[in-house]
DNA sequence: ACCGTAAGTAATCGAGTGATAAGTTGTCAA
DNA sequence: TTGACAACTTATCACTCGATTACTTACGGT
């Protein structure tokens, strides 16, 4: 295989297992063994693994900063509508539905950002993607809004609330506040 | 010392070094360190570092929940105002401000929710302090968006926007909406 | 004085960890 | 055919990790 095909190969896999476990706590062998190669070789590829994570968060914030720039240059933004930025929901909708890793090594790499590489590029990133749904005009408050929204629904995921929904009826309810009408299509599967 | 006072004084320290660094990042040893005393002290005084890290979140968390209450049952809020959920922010804000490791290992522990115990933990404690800001009668939606503010404003904390506002015009912009008049609070000091 | 118990440490272990070096295989141009 | 380069693995290293064991110290009751 080609070196730049092995290496989308093994990015896809690090994605998957750094969605899993987060930064510290995902060996370069658990991705190596999920992409089916040795791990001296997922080493070489990419230098080192705080690099190999960098490259993954790189990519899997840049899907989602697509996919708002997508909705706002093609004009899916109506500034007279009741909720203005529910096409960006959506979009974000169905990044995640597509693929919840994308969302989980986004926030993993927010909360390793004490490394100072990452958190340059969590920093940045975030800033971005903020840039983007200002674009639409909506104003800073609701920006904000949206963007407060979309971390709450990031931290529910990230703790596995629509998967345990029977533990509790609070975090039922808490569940429905947060997900909405997305919820029943939220439990179960993990993967892309 | 006392076993009893000890194990304060290592709670403490493990507080502090699993907020810097998150679960699976930080070492026993990094505790013990932390805390003046034996790595091997430290795990027998708990039993394990997932015991410790589990007790470390259950303090942390209900710090919050404490503190939610105590506005709630001094009946503090006024459901009359503009913003009625406005002292719960305050004793949030006040909790943060006085030791900020308490939203850091609270972030974390959600982040780290992969692990079994540590996911259920991070469940119910979201849901009982979820319930708690709904038993100010506010409702469904307010008290949603009470959380997703707070969600913001902890995914900000852990990206160390406060303290790297120079970066980039974009982070300083998304800072003041987060943080409001707090932010020229939020710079500097990081621990208790 | 002495003993028992609580508080703590030093020494060490086995299992991982990221990274390096050396070697192997396969492919394609001359 | 052969040689060179790209793709990839095996073997291994130095180190860190959480945990266990065995030991030491200090204090309170009798």
């Amino acid at each position: 295989m080609s070196a730049a095909d092995r290496r989308e190969l093994v990015l896809a896999a690090a994605t998957r297992a750094f969605a899993r476990s987060g930064y510290a706590a995902t060996s370069t062998d658990a991705v190596a063994k999920e992409a089916g190669v040795s791990q001296p070789y997922v080493v070489r590829i990419f230098g080192s693994k705080q690099d190999l994570f960098l490259e993954v968060v790189e990519r899997a914030t840049r899907r989602v900063l697509d996919a708002f720039e997508a909705v706002v240059d093609a004009g899916g933004v109506d500034l007279e509508a009741e909720s203005p930025l529910e096409p960006l929901a959506l979009a974000y909708g169905e990044v995640v539905a597509n693929d919840r890793s994308v969302m989980e090594v986004m926030m993993h790499g927010f909360m390793a950002a004490s490394e100072p590489a990452i958190g340059e590029l969590a920093r940045r990133r975030m800033a971005e993607i903020f840039d983007a749904v200002l674009r639409t005009g909506c104003g800073e408050d609701l920006a904000r809004d949206f963007f407060a929204q979309g971390m709450l629904i990031n931290v529910m995921l990230a703790i596995g609330a629509p998967e345990h929904l029977e533990e509790s009826a609070g975090l039922a309810k808490l569940a429905e506040c947060a997900f909405g009408p997305l919820l029943p299509f939220l439990d179960g599967p993990r993967d892309a």
